[in-house]
DNA sequence: TAGTGGTCTAGACCACAAT
DNA sequence: TTGTGGTCTAGACCACTAC
């Protein structure tokens, strides 16, 4: 029980390995706002000539903030000071049947100021177990799979995997998910063939991205996700279950509980 | 925009550098249940023997795996595939007037099976600007502080600040929000002096864990955290709020949305 | 005492970006 | 061409853990 405390003692006063100071000392220039985003930080030949060590141990230093998602480091170019991009917003509230005109994901994106855009493919497969659990379905049956990407101001910003049973949407006017002008929203979806979605429910994980979803989302090594599995359900029925996936640091989350 | 792909390059067969090779075999064992939980990985000597190379690219291996989460480091005894601690879940049905027994944080141990425990203390003091501008009252003015720390069988799980109007609870009997028993939930308390909280809003960040909330939580490096902020309305009023912080990879966030 | 990880030195060659 | 970060070698001493 209990993770171990780092190695605290080494060469000169003894408290603190060099590493540790020089990311200190760089660490407390950029809460200061001394370095601000997007500020080249110290190369790592220029930290050992002014700490008076090797290239390593400066990089080890570097190292320590890159992981904690301070700086980016670029090949060629240098250290800089991480620019946070504006946090998204995305909110419970997205759940209504009453605006109904464009997509959750639009809305946000116009609240923003930001031009969204999304691709999309759809195909359909058998359920895995897990995606059958979701749906409450035999694991095997037919599914529509659909996998979306968006992008705000032509950057990635979310990945999502839908899925949802043929034997709801077969041969409905919503068989293929989303022609032309993008995702209207689930609920206004199934209002539309006459499924009244009344329950959402949406279960956050959050881990280390894998290496797929940091090309795709192009975000920098160490960096995590916030992983959401959603499930829409009518009355007892699901009938729509999703793997949404956004950069972890750059999404708010937010929920509005009704207590009764 | 954009984040530079890794180099890809290096003495051997030309493709990936020579640690993430090390690094991709031993996380393919990990993945595959060949080394289970707990399990010893192969010290930084043996693998810098088997592979033909030295200690310091074995390390780098090594490291790539702890920041990645999938082992964790002791110094002295070894390396080890880093056991889950299993899921705890927190949901939103847990702000519900009706069962008032106990707390939340306690219903949720419960049904886990395992034991809760907390401490707390409580002061007043100015609230902050952001603490006003949460709560809709001035910065400056009097508010009470309460911190938490929760463990579930003697393993610290979350901690979490709340800050309550003095202007609304002072004189009361919930001004001093928990004695002997712990938190009974907020619900209840502001039932017990006439105040009907009927809506909480929370909004979700993540980000990596800060050095003393891995101390107090008892998390390796480079783990990240779920940061929740909380607000308790009745009314328009705020009457409550919390940042409420989690290991990111030990908690599923549930959350179940009624659409109207 | 032996084995582990933590830190550090003093070099090397390479790939990439900017000039 | 220059300067940057990415990778690697071949050592060293130290602290911690287990025996």
């Amino acid at each position: 029980m209990g993770y171990p405390i780092p190695c605290q003692h080494v060469t000169g006063d003894g408290t603190r390995a060099l590493y540790q100071r020089i990311a200190d000392d760089i660490r407390r220039q950029i809460d200061s706002g001394e370095l601000g985003e997007g500020a080249r930080v110290p190369s790592e030949s220029v930290i050992a000539t002014n700490w008076s060590t090797t290239r390593i141990t400066a990089r080890q230093a570097l190292e320590a903030l890159r992981v904690e998602g301070l700086i980016v480091r670029q090949h060629g170019r240098g250290s800089f000071v991480r620019t946070r991009p504006a946090l998204r917003t995305r909110s419970s509230t997205r759940y209504t049947r009453s605006p109904g005109e464009t997509s959750p994901f639009a809305r946000d994106a116009q609240r923003e100021g930001t031009t969204p855009a999304w691709t999309h493919e759809t195909d359909r497969i058998r359920a895995t177990e897990d995606v059958a659990a979701r749906l409450g379905i035999e694991a095997g049956a037919h599914v529509m799979r659909t996998r979306y990407r968006y992008t705000a101001d032509e950057r990635p910003i979310q990945l999502s995997v839908s899925w949802e049973p043929f034997g709801v949407v077969g041969g409905t006017a919503i068989e293929e998910p989303e022609e032309g002008d993008g995702p209207r929203g689930v609920v206004a979806r199934f209002d539309s063939i006459g499924i009244r979605i009344d329950r959402v429910v949406e279960r956050i994980e959050a881990r280390a991205a894998a290496e797929g979803e940091r090309r795709q989302l192009d975000m920098p090594d160490g960096m995590w996700v916030q992983r959401i599995a959603r499930t829409h359900y009518a009355g007892e029925l699901a009938v729509e279950t999703a793997d949404i996936t956004v950069p972890a640091d750059r999404y708010q989350l937010e929920y509005v509980i009704e207590v009764k």
